[in-house]
RNA sequence: GCCUGUGUGGCGGAAUUGGUAGACGCGCUGGACUCAAAAUCCAGUGAUAGCAAUAUCGUGUGGGUUCGACUCCCACCACAGGCACCA
């Protein structure tokens, strides 16, 4: 026997795979069913493969390697997203042009990848920096543009006038420039945007239908932010001016008690009061000279000026003060607001901190509604002993438990005077001091005493108490409790009063009630719920031309060119005339040119300096300046999956009848940090060409998984932080060989938890291996006839490999084909039928090897495609099985009885089972649950 | 704060139409082989008590449903990821 010289096996399969041509896919052989598995393709930098790329690589490899033994024509493509900023920076160091270092790393790359074995097609490789694949990016970009989706836009961006360039979020720190620290402010400029919002509800709606991971799914969903909700016009008094807001919650409008402009809102100039101008004119340079981020951070006190305009509520004609606030965001909704105090947690917090009145217009409803109530007003007084951290409640007993104090409202009493009144009575303390009033509540309940249904308009109010001075109670006759000061557990557990209980609670939040409940004070609202009322107003609103349903996204413009060399030109001249040329089928691929000054100077994009290139002549002489900006790294990743299919095709991006036959991708494995940036856009460009009769598929990835992070030894991220615990999947591959490497990695846990890297589980994957070469290429082992005693281990093994791989769950299917081997070893033979089996299986994970084995095993040609092997069920059962008895659901012992046995016959042997009886002893059985060839259950009392 | 997900031995991790928790692997212990070691093969290995048979406990915490709960329900805690004044 031969020893495993991983070296020598290894580099002999990958010369096989490459000089026969073994994974070239012919994409037009449609007589097989079709498998397209993808890769999210790697940026080809220059350190190279790291573990997480193996792991994601490896499961798509195992895939790919099944379906094709399956019967599947399989396509598993590789190329590179090789535009973007590490090639760039390569660039402005060194004044090289990318190209050549981005070749000597796809080269590196690609050597890495063929090292490891995987079964990619490298005829289909691509590269997005490559003027044949670019230039279906730019004729793409063009359609776009054509059909009004890619336009300039004026729109807010942070501006820094000393480096004269545009800069994003995270590059503004305090207001400066993060390099410099120049002041940025924030300025409308045209930008070259797609727009995204447009494809929003087919996203939406597309999403529903994926095979995806939930969590990515949700992050789209949130990442696209859609809310229906209303538009509606509020006329500015005394101006013949109006604004419109988008609100959620219409049915409040007649608790809207002041409006909100963003300070960026273009009317804010027009109709503030001479009065308030310096006021407003200093709020909006504090505001604009904040980023977004600022604008938005934690614990941000509310913040607004009064810009001495009112607006009416175009609902009941009141005059509403208008102001200004950061806490409004221009770039979201109609950068205007109506505020409810009452309603809204942000709107609570502006309007205590300005004075401004708050009307409730819902409330929410408790207990149980009754025919013939009697209809009253009463108070719930909170009272809090700061000192103690304690509450003051009365106990009731049995007359109604626990309860804050309450009461009913005399004539003309106000709710704070009753309150007041209430708790001198009840209690005795005097000194209490008022801190607010909290949301009104409608209660329903029965009065025993009176023997009458009352339903009351109940106001909860909160007190601190100030000290602990008192004076005599004054009871009613029917008045009979023990007052008690409770912590705020014994609350939450003894007050069961619905009324009592929701008073509380709304101690503890906010004073807005952001709930459901019956609408007051709204006129033809009152009595309806949220979503009747919000019907009822959208109803009111388009009768009476106010405002009108609509549908609001977070989702913006996709802000679509980049001040950088290294990406895709815009195919775009600005002419003379100021009007916008797209240039012809005939003028792509624009290509890049070279430059001596690959930087980006005072925020100007570098092809301003390619001068000769820049200046464009029409065929009839007409003069123009290209768009010097590229496109975003994520324009090529946009819609490669169609170019691997049809990669040389010169005269389309992808022939329709192959992009049908082909699309969608079966299973598209990659990381999540993609989960809003490349995988929506890869849908927008999909839909975009589905529409336009381009894809023949809604959605372009019909399966999803993400890898897992490959962690360091420690527990911690792979890094600079920790270089000593940094795995090189180089170094194993030399060391251990590839096999051992992929087998490892399939096996450490689920592909997409993060689990941690340990050195002693490669030694023990390359044992694994070992230990299946030893058996298999040892030819005593191999018997020509049947071993029957493998029957059942082969084909529960067969059955469970095929299912887990086709769920990926990798780590299962080894386990499982362990004990396969193990079993093999305990019994010390194999049938060639069985172990031909097992090593088509474990092919897909060690290909080398098992190719090895196939040949020592007597073949000649790959084991690649070979078909893959069936199981048979019959052969999956013994004719024994263990069944367990249990006592009152305690195991007491197992035993073996016949498949299939009855119950009285199991039930018979469970009973006088030495083990079992000893616990029926004394005992009455009540009775026995029998679940066939697993458990019987013996109940006791 | 909101959304999503996770929580099981010394470690990586199995098991969910509710039915023998801890498969498989690592580590550890013992045995065989060897002059010896490595490698290999075999056996054992959740905790506590016990010589043992065995008993009790045990899937983040506390409750609940059930003959029976890692699995279902309620509340909470911890960690990870995402969003964050989105009207």
């Amino acid at each position: 026997m031969q020893e495993l010289n991983h070296k020598k096996i290894e580099s002999k399969w990958q010369k096989y795979w490459e000089e026969h041509e073994t994974f070239k896919t012919d994409v037009w052989d449609f007589s097989k069913p079709k498998y397209y598995v993808l890769d999210m393709f790697p940026y080809p930098s220059g350190v190279g493969l790291h573990a997480g790329h193996v792991s994601g690589y490896t499961a798509t490899d195992i895939i790919s390697r099944m379906k094709r033994m399956q019967g599947f024509n399989v396509l598993h493509p590789m190329g590179y997203d090789s535009f973007g900023l590490p090639a760039e920076q390569y660039a402005v160091t060194t004044g090289n042009h990318p190209d050549g270092f981005t070749k000597k790393n796809v080269e590196y790359f690609t050597q890495q990848l063929k090292s490891l074995g995987f079964d990619y097609d490298w005829s289909k490789k691509i590269l997005t920096s490559d003027p044949k694949f670019y230039k279906w990016t730019q004729w793409i970009f063009k359609q776009l543009y054509l059909d009004g989706y890619a336009k300039y836009v004026d729109m807010p961006v942070n501006w820094c006038e000393e480096l004269g360039t545009v800069l994003s979020n995270d590059e503004v720190i305090d207001g400066k420039s993060e390099r410099g620290g120049y002041p940025v402010v924030r300025k409308n400029m045209k930008q070259l945007c797609i727009d995204q919002v447009a494809f929003a509800e087919k996203l939406l709606e597309g999403l529903d239908h994926l095979d995806w991971p939930e969590s990515t799914k949700e992050i789209q969903r949130n990442w696209i932010g859609k809310s229906i909700g209303a538009h509606v016009t509020f006329k500015v008094a005394d101006f013949d001016e109006e604004f419109v807001v988008f609100t959620t919650r219409c049915d409040t409008l007649f608790g809207a008690t002041y409006c909100v402009l963003s300070p960026e809102h273009k009317l804010v100039d027009k109709i503030t009061s001479e009065d308030k101008k310096q006021e407003v004119a200093d709020y909006k340079k504090i505001c604009a000279s904040k980023s977004d981020l600022e604008r938005t951070e934690l614990n941000h006190e509310k913040t607004g000026v009064f810009i001495g305009a009112y607006a009416i509520n175009p609902v009941n004609n009141n005059k509403i003060p208008i102001y200004i606030s950061d806490y409004v965001l221009a770039s979201y909704g109609t950068g205007a607001i109506m505020a409810v105090p009452a309603h809204d947690t942000r709107d609570y917090e502006f309007a205590t901190k300005f004075n401004i009145p708050i009307i409730q217009v819902l409330e929410e409803e408790t207990g149980i509604k009754q025919e013939n109530e009697t209809k009253k007003e009463s108070i719930v007084a909170i009272i809090y002993n700061k000192n103690s951290n304690k509450y003051l409640t009365l106990n009731w007993k049995q007359m109604g438990g626990r309860l804050f104090i309450g009461g009913t409202k005399n004539n003309n009493e106000s709710s704070l005077e009753c309150a007041l009144r209430e708790i001198k009575e009840e209690t005795g303390y005097i000194n209490v001091k008022f801190i607010k009033e909290l949301p009104r509540i409608n209660h329903h309940y029965y009065a025993k005493n009176k023997n009458i249904y009352f339903n009351t308009d109940a106001t909860p109010l909160y007190f601190e108490l100030i000290d602990e001075k008192q004076v005599k109670q004054n009871l009613d006759a029917d008045e009979s409790f023990e007052i008690e000061w409770v912590d705020a557990q014994i609350i939450e557990q003894e007050v069961v009063d619905e009324l009592h209980k929701k008073s509380y609670e709304y101690t503890l939040n906010s004073g807005a009630m952001i709930g459901d409940g019956i609408h007051i004070n709204s006129e033809f609202l009152n009595g309806l719920n949220k979503k009747d009322a919000i019907n009822k107003m959208l109803e009111y609103l388009e009768q009476n031309n106010i405002g009108q349903k609509h549908v609001n996204y977070k989702f913006r413009e996709w802000i679509f060119a980049r001040q950088r060399y290294w990406g895709e030109p815009v195919p775009i001249v600005h002419m003379e005339d100021n009007t916008d040329y797209v240039l012809e089928d005939i003028e792509l691929p624009l290509v890049l040119p070279k430059l001596e000054d690959y930087q980006a100077h005072n925020g100007k994009a570098p092809l301003e300096n390619a001068t000769e290139w820049k200046n464009y002549v029409s065929k009839d002489g007409k003069k123009g300046i290209r768009e010097t900006s590229t496109m975003p790294g994520s324009a090529g990743s946009s819609w490669y999956y169609f170019r691997y299919i049809d990669p040389n095709n010169d005269n389309m991006f992808c022939d329709p009848k192959l992009a049908k036959h082909w699309l969608p991708v079966d299973l598209y494995l990659g990381g999540p940090e993609h989960a809003v940036g490349h995988l929506i856009y890869s849908r927008i460009w999909n839909r975009y060409l589905y529409d336009k009769g381009l894809s023949f598929v809604k959605e372009p990835f019909k399966k999803l998984v993400h890898q897992g992070m490959i962690l360091g030894e420690n527990g911690i991220k792979m890094g600079k932080r920790y270089p000593e615990y940094a795995v090189d999947p180089k170094d194993i591959c030399e060391k251990y060989g590839a096999d051992t490497l992929r087998l490892y990695e399939m096996f450490m846990g689920p592909i997409e938890a993060s689990k941690p890297w340990s050195s002693k589980g490669v030694d023990a994957a390359r044992k694994f291996i070992e230990r299946v070469w030893r058996f298999f290429t040892n030819k005593e082992n191999i018997s020509n006839s049947e071993v029957k005693q493998l029957d059942k281990i082969y084909n529960t093994t067969v059955k469970k490999v095929t299912n887990d791989f086709e769920s990926l769950n990798f780590n299962t299917a080894i386990s499982q084909m362990m004990i396969f081997v193990n079993e093999c070893y305990k019994i010390g033979t194999c049938s060639l039928e069985y172990a031909q089996g097992f090593i088509k299986m474990i092919s897909c994970i060690i290909p080398h090897t098992a190719e090895e084995i196939w040949q020592i095993l007597g073949h000649n040609e790959t084991i690649a495609y070979e078909s893959w092997p069936s199981y048979d069920e019959s052969k999956m059962v013994d004719e024994n099985v263990n069944i367990a008895i249990s006592v009152n659901g305690k195991l007491r012992n197992t035993i073996k009885v016949p498949l299939n046995s009855e119950k009285s016959y199991v039930e018979k042997l469970a009973l006088t089972d030495q083990k079992v009886s000893k616990h029926l002893e004394n005992k009455e059985i009540v009775k026995i649950i029998f679940v066939p060839n697993k458990i019987i259950n013996i109940v006791v009392r």
